[in-house]
DNA sequence: CGTATACATAACTTAAAGGTTATGTATCAG
DNA sequence: CTGATACATAACCTTTAAGTTATGTATACG
């Protein structure tokens, strides 16, 4: 073993941060739109785009990581299927924040800051 | 002018996209969620993290160009202040995809899959 | 006036993201 | 077996992200 001296930790971004990452790409969820109304192949899903095939299939491998599709095997295609349990855990996190983005509440909010 | 030959166009990412990556970093999140209970100077969002204080004012200004957050002035403070339009955007997207993470839903799409 | 406090900005480093081209691999079709 | 199709992987490049230390700036305080 040689030199175990200066380590990185390289800690694993923890789920949220995976999917909303995921999420920060418009292609992505261009994708992820797609999938929307069904299973699909990589070259279905790349067609729309003007990017390489490489590119679209990096895209798959962020999307896959980030567990917000599955992919299956027929013949020499890998069909895709969304898998929306991550968006659900995000949509949990942003729910904490409903009652800010109610106007009437946070204008309330604002007025009682101002009154105390 | 000389040459403007090679533009990488450097189009500004969509509203969406900023958001979500902005929500991409736990920090990030933690901080606007000490927000959502009240305004905080920046010494006072610092504080609970291990970090030099000039990266907490960098995560800020990531919140504040996703537009996520105010800064107002206060003698020598900026104190910060939640603005959850921007989530609320994000919502709205996740939303679409609500009826995919039911569970029960997301079964009978994948039985009727099966059956066709 | 000078000094402390609160924060921003600059310059730099390291690592990761997003794209490319070139190439490898599995499956079908003849 | 041969070749085409569908996709993955490798190697590379450029840009951005996230952190650091060092320094600048505005305001309060004595």
């Amino acid at each position: 073993m040689p030199a175990a001296a200066t380590q990185t930790a390289a800690t694993r971004p923890d789920p949220l941060s995976i999917t909303f990452a995921a999420l920060a790409d418009p292609t992505r969820r261009a994708i992820l739109a797609r999938l929307s109304s069904g299973e699909a192949s990589v070259g279905e899903l790349a067609a729309p785009f003007a990017m390489s095939q490489p590119a679209i299939s990096k895209h798959l491998k962020v999307l896959e990581r980030a567990g917000l599709i599955t992919r299956g095997r027929e013949a020499q295609w890998r069909p895709c299927k969304l898998d929306a349990t991550p968006l659900q855990q995000a949509n949990e996190w942003l729910e904490r924040y409903a009652a800010f983005w109610s106007g009437s509440l946070d204008r309330l909010a604002a007025f009682v800051e101002e009154k105390k």
